[in-house]
DNA sequence: GGCAATAAATGAGCACGCTCAAAAATGAAC
DNA sequence: GTTCATTTTTGAGCGTGCTCATTTATTGCC
């Protein structure tokens, strides 16, 4: 039998895991050297990297599960009939609200995601695309329910959420925003002209017949 | 006089710079050393720290020059009296042909500039704002001609038209997009969908009789 | 020209992330 | 229990970006 080998794999990872996660959140991720992820789960320095392809895979991979949970939590949470903006803006408020336990770490986290190589590129591919797709799900619906229009292509409109919401997001943990509260307004103001579009609705003034009262 | 020194200065920053620009087009930015810099500028490998505060710096001053020659080419090519949506494609197509000339390069800008610290920060950030309020400006006029919402604010609309931009950016840099055209028109159509917005423009099908023909 | 005072350039040295040949631990066969 | 093959762990060592005490060059003053 081959359990021992595979409980003390097991074990090892999650203990360099977990070593490597407590001293990101005391120290953060640049002032972490990997000697002392090693030295922290009894490992040799050399062992770490078995177990992680690089020191940023470390972060990625200790997130990647957070993320993942984060993601089901806010489709989960998502109350019925609500609106399509009230919708964007809760879920992508889910993610601001979970990176701002610990700014200072969202920040390394954030900066390393967007640019990756290889197979870890490639993971965090298979996170991000089922989740616009769920995205492009909500404006789906609405066209659905006909509140959305119709010539509109959803997933495209999920990536254009996406983008504000990366936006703000960014700005925030650059400190161009000064709080989570700035960045979740700012991230619902975008989200709004998103939907409300920029060009006037008819190119004439007929559409002042259209409103409110009756014709006279 | 102190002609000498001064020029002495200047001419070990070009020579650096000079340097640092060859190898990063030859080998990239992550493969060229700082001893290799050095080398080739004909100075100490320590003399480079001096006139750059890290090896990201190099990276930035350099791109800091030629993207402002990009931004400031891109609105004086700017065909007049064009429609909002060529206006800002024609505006972000121009950085995306830029990048074009080395996307291994382009990689290493734009994952550095997303997030810089202290100075270098405020240095982009004074050449992002101005750029910003010149894409907003373009908004202000289409409202200004009647041709865009009233309600809307131009600096909100400008950054959502931005976020689009970068994201369609990322994903060609990170090859998700195959070429520079596919990254060119997943931007038009993510910025068509954001003329036009998500939400139908009125609630109920009084719209049809704005259309087209008179009535009976 | 000689002489301080100041500014600029230098490169040995440091800590880091990461590699890889060697060593230790484990499993299977008898 | 011994032997051998395979898997896992190890840490010395490499090249890197960057620092900083020391050395070298330049300037203003007499």
């Amino acid at each position: 039998m081959s359990g021992l080998r595979a409980q003390n794999k097991a074990d090892k990872e999650a203990r360099i895991l977990a070593a490597a996660w407590s001293l990101f959140v005391e120290r953060g991720y640049d002032d972490t050297t990997v000697r002392e992820i090693a030295q922290r789960a009894g490992v040799a320095q050399g062992t770490v990297f078995v177990y992680a392809n690089d020191k940023q895979d470390l972060l990625a991979m200790l997130f990647a599960d957070r993320l993942g949970a984060v993601v089901e939590s806010a489709f989960a949470t998502l109350p019925p009939g609500v609106s399509l903006l009230d919708a964007l803006t809760h879920i992508f408020s889910s993610f601001m609200r979970f990176y701002a336990q610990d700014t200072r770490l969202a920040r390394s986290v954030v900066r390393g995601v967007l640019f990756l190589e290889g197979p870890a590129a490639e993971r965090m591919e298979r996170l991000n695309r089922p989740f616009l797709g769920r995205v492009a799900g909500l404006f789906e619906s609405a066209q659905a329910q006909g509140l959305a229009r119709a010539e509109l292509v959803p997933f495209v409109a999920a990536l254009n959420a996406f983008a504000a919401y990366f936006m703000a997001l960014a700005s925030w943990l650059n400190g161009l925003l000064p709080s989570l509260p700035a960045a979740e307004a700012q991230l619902r103001l975008a989200l709004e002209h998103q939907l409300l579009g920029v060009l006037l609705p008819t190119p004439s003034p007929i559409e002042l017949s259209t409103q409110q009262g009756a014709a006279p």
